[in-house]
DNA sequence: ATGCCTTCTGGGAGAAGA
């Protein structure tokens, strides 16, 4: 199986680049944030006639997910256990939930396709809620492996933190002045490893960025961001066999302002490991 | 110090992004 996560910024905005990037490189699941549209307007069609089954989460012009997969989705689920809302004058354990989540089951993964909140700025209330909001993901991460070790479960998508100093080549974020690089959501990601879930793409590909911001040139000067991830159980883990970022996705017309990040994952099925051995 | 760039809605100018 091919896994792969994207921040699309938009889907109706480029919706050819997208549909033609899965089918090109062969994706059978692909997880996408920042959709940016109500359910009703995803173009499901455009998925569909490419040869994929789609499930989308999307209130307003903000946030948004979704996951296309070339087999049908089960187990469809639009929020994790314990994950905090957030609204304008809104806050506390009754705040209405974004569209930041979404979680299938495929090919006997549990796959989430995630948008962590961004911060905004260290102290905003939205900082706050970034936090908790990873804090909750860490929670039920480790209840699910706590439950069953050996659970597939891959957590991906755009984290919005830079875990280390290399993963930051943009020189506006500075450490003690912005979010993204600041040691609570450093620790905030190594608790989450903690947990259980591991990012299966570093070992593979050790430097590069997945974000380079649409401003002051930051893209042909390579200053970027690694922020986008993805985090899989060691069931997850042991079946990999590649990985990918594709810095191309930058370039071009109309591009998001992340690229996609790419796994291949060779799974054994029940019947291999049931399978009696004969010599 | 500020805007830089892009998307969205609504039919302006503002919010949000990281």
């Amino acid at each position: 199986m091919r896994l792969a996560t994207w921040n699309v910024n938009s889907i109706r905005a480029r919706v050819d680049r997208i549909v033609d990037f899965a089918v090109r490189e062969h994706i059978d699941v692909l997880a996408m944030q920042e959709i940016k549209c109500k359910v009703e307007q995803f173009p499901f069609d455009r998925f569909e006639e490419a040869g994929f089954h789609v499930e989308a989460h999307g209130f307003s012009q903000w946030n948004g997910v979704a996951i296309a997969s070339r087999e049908p989705l089960s187990d469809v689920r639009t929020a994790f256990p314990g994950m905090p809302g957030f609204a304008k004058g809104h806050q506390g354990p009754d705040a209405p939930q974004e569209a930041r989540a979404i979680g299938a089951t495929v090919g006997g993964i549990e796959v989430w396709s995630l948008y962590v909140p961004n911060g905004r700025s260290l102290g905003d209330p939205h900082y706050d809620y970034k936090l908790a909001w990873l804090a909750a993901l860490e929670d039920y991460t480790r209840q699910s492996l706590t439950a069953d070790p050996d659970k597939a479960i891959a957590l991906v998508g755009d984290f919005n933190i830079a875990p280390t100093d290399a993963d930051n080549g943009d020189p506006s974020v500075v450490q003690g002045f912005a979010t993204h690089v600041s040691p609570p959501e450093r620790e905030a990601f190594a608790a989450l490893e903690a947990a259980g879930v591991h990012d299966v793409v570093r070992p593979l590909v050790p430097t590069g960025f997945t974000y380079w911001d649409y401003k002051q040139l930051r893209f042909p000067r390579n200053e970027g961001m690694r922020i986008d991830f993805i985090l899989g159980s060691h069931a997850v883990a042991d079946a990999v066999t590649g990985a990918q970022i594709h810095r191309n996705e930058r370039k071009g017309e109309a591009p998001s302002d992340h690229v996609p990040v790419v796994v291949d994952l060779d799974l054994e099925g029940p019947d291999d490991d049931d399978r009696p051995m004969i010599f």
